[in-house]
DNA sequence: GAATATTTGTACGTATGTATC
DNA sequence: AGATACATACGTACAAATATT
């Protein structure tokens, strides 16, 4: 399989030099990486070979191939950073590190509550919410899509409230919601959705993290819950105790 | 490239069929998939094409391919709860979720501070530090991995005491640290590094969530810079604000 | 603008290695 | 030991997107 016999892969020591021709150093390093036939013929390999070590380089974020064009040097800007807190909202915060902050109404519905999320809202299983899709960029650059629910009965014009405004703080203020906080954010992260990506303008095997949490209004009564994807490339996520 | 002339390349296609097989009902779901070169036949392309679609599946971590054993399909398990505040200790938290929590020394070594650590701990860079690699485990799963830095003046027998206790906290305290808090922690999610991989028992393309923070002594001092890799498809963190 | 060359993407074929059954 | 099944590697051809002439 390997005529080196000492059991690593030739696409792995492909990937290796590979990697280290564009670790080499920060001023003379380059951005572009020669033709993939020619890395064939310069570490003695099949092209399937270099594009085995390419692809899992790209899978890293290292490289960025692109069709017709060669493969590039992925160099990633700085995150921006996204403060989670009580009051968390994603214009004010975002203002912060970024220029221009927007919300964009993507999708919504109608539907019944499953379990978890009645859990979350303090509903029966099967109440009527209201689901809110929406698109978060900053300075132009999209930055994580959410999904809120709403309890239907309480929030009925929520989605045309946002789509106005673009702020679910406006929305919710619209409905009477003067002030609320969030308790607790569970975070996981994953593989980026196939039609998130769409959204998010970003490649298909992107990492995003899940943040799930409920907003309370001043009574403590659960008026939301939301689902929220923020692409791992873009942002970091910060919380403060 | 595609005969079908829509533009959609045929192993995209072939993971959508392999998706739809696996993902179509809980109790009579298959659990494997059928040999490559039945996938082949069956879908009418080569075993490639097959192989490229499952492997875009196991990306996704839907499917786990095992050399001379078969295709399986991933259940996953739900996620180990590991709640993240100001006093956040790794055994005590998890115990609360899992019956054995334990923590284990795999590497250490002294280093100087570049400039973020040294910024992080107040030190000036070039500081003499200390750096401990751990391997956190609970129910005999392992969930992340930790590098933690010390100050080397304040903390020169690190090592040895966590080596002995298992316990960060425990660790600190035979330095005299009685008590400690964390400030604010930074979320940021990416591929495993080879090496982490190794040491958690994952699949090289999986995701980790990476927690990046500081912890104070009562005085307020920095005394320990830690960058935690959990794994994302085995923890799930909350935080309460 | 059109034709041509370059470069990555997809697909199939074939062979062999390695781990498991 | 033999069969099975995934992993790696080379070869060939053409498609699709881009760059160049």
């Amino acid at each position: 399989m390997d005529d080196t016999a000492d059991g690593i892969a030739r696409w792995r020591k492909v990937a290796d030099e590979i990697r280290a021709m564009i670790g080499a150093a920060g001023a003379g390093a380059p951005d572009r990486l020669p033709v993939e036939t020619e890395l064939a013929a310069r570490f003695g390999v099949n092209r399937h070979t270099v594009r085995r070590a390419i692809a899992a380089l790209a899978a890293e974020g290292l490289l960025r191939p692109e069709r017709g064009r060669g493969t590039f040097v992925e160099r990633r800007p700085d995150r921006i950073v996204y403060p989670v807190g009580a009051r968390t909202r994603f214009t004010e915060n975002i203002s912060q590190n970024a220029r221009q902050a927007a919300g964009r109404l993507i999708g919504s519905g109608r539907e019944s509550a499953d379990r978890h999320i009645a859990n979350q809202l303090q509903l029966a299983p099967g109440a009527a919410l209201v689901r809110l899709e929406s698109l978060n960029v900053a300075d132009g650059v999209p930055l994580s899509v959410g999904t809120s629910w709403f309890p239907a009965d309480r929030f009925p014009r929520i989605v045309a409230a946002y789509a106005e405004t673009g702020s679910i703080t406006k929305a919710l203020a619209a409905h009477g919601v003067a002030d609320y906080a969030r308790r607790s954010t569970r975070i996981t992260a994953e593989r980026v959705a196939h039609d998130d990506a769409e959204h998010l303008g970003c490649a298909s095997d992107a990492i995003v993290i899940v943040s799930e949490s409920a907003n309370y209004d001043a009574d403590g009564v659960p008026i939301q819950f939301s689902r929220s994807r923020f692409l791992a490339d873009r942002v970091e996520l910060v919380f403060d105790s």
